[in-house]
DNA sequence: TTACTTTATCGTATATTTGCGATATACAAT
DNA sequence: ATTGTATATCGCAAATATACGATAAAGTAA
């Protein structure tokens, strides 16, 4: 009863959901809007921000990471997120792309 | 130990996480794929294609409609489904806008 | 060295998601 | 009424995700 069929669609539907699964959090919706401002990047600075644990932040930071869609720069003890925008773009240029085939459907269904 | 925190964050991150969210399964996108390609529309007409069980595609779809993304129109005993263009629409510009404050970043980081 | 700061990881509990078969529902056709 | 077709829902099992405290690791400063 092989579990987690994730692997039997293609690769292109895979990659768009890898992302999405990756902003599916608020807290890394939230994480990625301060990286965005810039003021702070580095995860104590987030902890304080968010209403989450030391340990979670940490962990949603491993996600995004994961994804590809954040870069951690270790200087000394401490670490600063950068968001990868190169990888941002790519997605959205994906999604973009899945949009625009969308809406030449809008007319009328069925 | 309260779980689930995704109500302590803003609704615009709740938002957004949310419509993530709802494409964060690779047969979900398939699904939107199909539907977009507007050869078939029916639950019966998507489970011949994709590599999944009738129920495991009505719960997709389910979910797929609770998000608001897909618009369900029963006909007799059978059901066609539409992509929800204009839900698409919104969460589309919401995430343009993150990229857009994402790309101001893009110069360098710390 | 020792103490401190910052972040990552481990272990664990709980919640949620994914998937399926079986069954129910809803309508159509005979 | 019975049979057939299409879809939804239920119940369950397994896999993942979320969250936290405790602890480890890695560097800094005294």
């Amino acid at each position: 009863m092989a579990y987690s069929k994730r692997e039997a669609f293609g690769s292109k539907e895979q990659s768009l959901a890898t992302f999405a699964k990756a902003l599916a959090h608020p807290a890394r919706i939230a994480i990625l809007s301060i990286l965005s401002k810039r003021d702070e990047c580095m995860c104590g600075q987030i902890v304080d921000v968010l209403p989450l644990a030391q340990s979670t932040v940490s962990q949603h930071l491993k996600e995004l990471k994961a994804a590809d869609l954040i870069i951690g720069e270790t200087d000394g003890p401490r670490c600063c997120y950068c968001i990868n925008w190169k990888a941002f773009e790519k997605f959205h240029d994906e999604f973009t792309l899945l949009f625009t085939r969308l809406k030449t459907q809008q007319e009328k269904c069925c």
